[in-house]
DNA sequence: GATGCTCTGTACGCTAACGCACAAAGGGGT
DNA sequence: ACCCCTTTGTGCGTTAGCGTACAGAGCATC
């Protein structure tokens, strides 16, 4: 799953369900003017490809790679088979679909009414949570793509928050060190998906286990 | 249903469901601050309460009646136990609940991208659909809280669409009278959610037969 | 070591929306 | 008929983010 791979146009008939074991898939709606934003973030606790049980087979939004890795993939109908064997794995992608669902309601709320600092803030912190290590790569023109922002909006962001000591970059290589303050510095929003996340899929977050949002 | 109640609280544990027949309501999401986002609209398409088949049993919004009418309640653990039967009721609610995926998706994007003079019309365009008349009961004030702009903000587009004759405005009294040029006014977001609702619920408009999104 | 490309930083005018304050206009109740 | 309260309209100054343009900085390639 190498980075900027897309697992499917808006509006494809989905073949496969992918199991992100260490990527990061990104949700992306783009618009007829090119304009884009990201509604969702899903990692190792989830799946992409959830309109095959769901029933509708296809989804407005495109699926790209934001952080490369590896996947489990598997052909969409044996997902459907076992969604419809009415056993546990049922209950399990129902609750995913749930907290996506939250994702999805916050970010819209968050592109209301916070500022791109605080987004940019939500947004690393959500990809954090979904990677083993500290550092991810991505570049400030491809988070302005994700967040639905101008590139110079992230470029004065991630300074401030360099400035500041809580992140390192240079060319793509972001390193968070200092989180905690991350998370103070970021609206209600990340907190509130966490949360969430975390009640309706207990064990969602393994390569996290060491840090949560709130004490 | 009377105007303003509010069905449940963000976090409230779901004891029934509702299927709105002639009345609306919005999923509304309510800041710690006090800012609020809506982040849904349910009419006779949909119901309120898809937390408790998705098996969360509690969802982080607040649901609210937007316009006055009626709806079918059902306790819970009835419609619960009918969604594990397995049957077509529950392969519908699953294409209701994908249909409320893209809304929300889409308030996302829009929320992000379009000025509040289209989100007035796709937020008008969207009531409207789930009304048998052209005609609905709501302040500039509650619109503001939907939109989560300021009363403002709503006056000032409302005006405009207003000197245009597209709508007709007082005290909360609102006529549109020109829908097809509302939806000239309005934004792609219209009109993607509409097609994507009426892909995955084809019967799911009665009240609304007469009009259509677009050509 | 020069060249070229990608990525990042900075500057500047512009616009939409905000927050606030207050004025006018309906409409219902006494 | 009057009053009062809700609703709508308007007019500020302020700010965040946009679009554009361009300058430096890192890295790879030749």
């Amino acid at each position: 799953m190498p980075l900027g791979r897309v697992l499917y146009e808006s509006g494809d008939l989905l073949r496969h369900v992918y199991f992100p074991t260490d990527s990061i898939v990104s949700l992306l709606y783009v618009m007829a003017d090119g304009a884009s934003a990201e509604i969702s973030v899903v990692g190792n606790e989830g799946l992409i490809g959830i309109a095959l049980f769901m029933g509708g087979e296809t989804t407005p939004s495109r699926a790209i790679v934001q952080s490369a890795g590896h996947a489990y993939r598997l052909i969409g109908q044996e997902l459907k088979e076992e969604f419809h064997r009415n056993g546990p794995m049922q209950l399990l992608l129902l609750r995913y679909t749930q907290a996506l669902l939250t994702q999805m309601a916050q970010t819209a709320v968050c592109n209301r009414h916070h500022s791109v600092d605080q987004q940019l803030c939500r947004w690393l912190l959500l990809s954090l949570d979904r990677l083993a290590v500290n550092h991810l790569a991505m570049t400030q023109e491809l988070i302005a793509n994700m967040l639905g922002v101008r590139r110079e909006g992230v470029t004065e962001a991630a300074g401030k928050l360099q400035k500041l000591g809580v992140i390192e970059y240079s060319r793509g290589q972001i390193t968070v060190l200092d989180r905690p303050r991350l998370e103070q510095l970021c609206c209600e929003c990340y907190a509130v998906v966490k949360k969430e996340t975390d009640r309706l899929l207990p064990r969602a977050h393994p390569v996290d286990s060491g840090s949560h949002a709130r004490a």
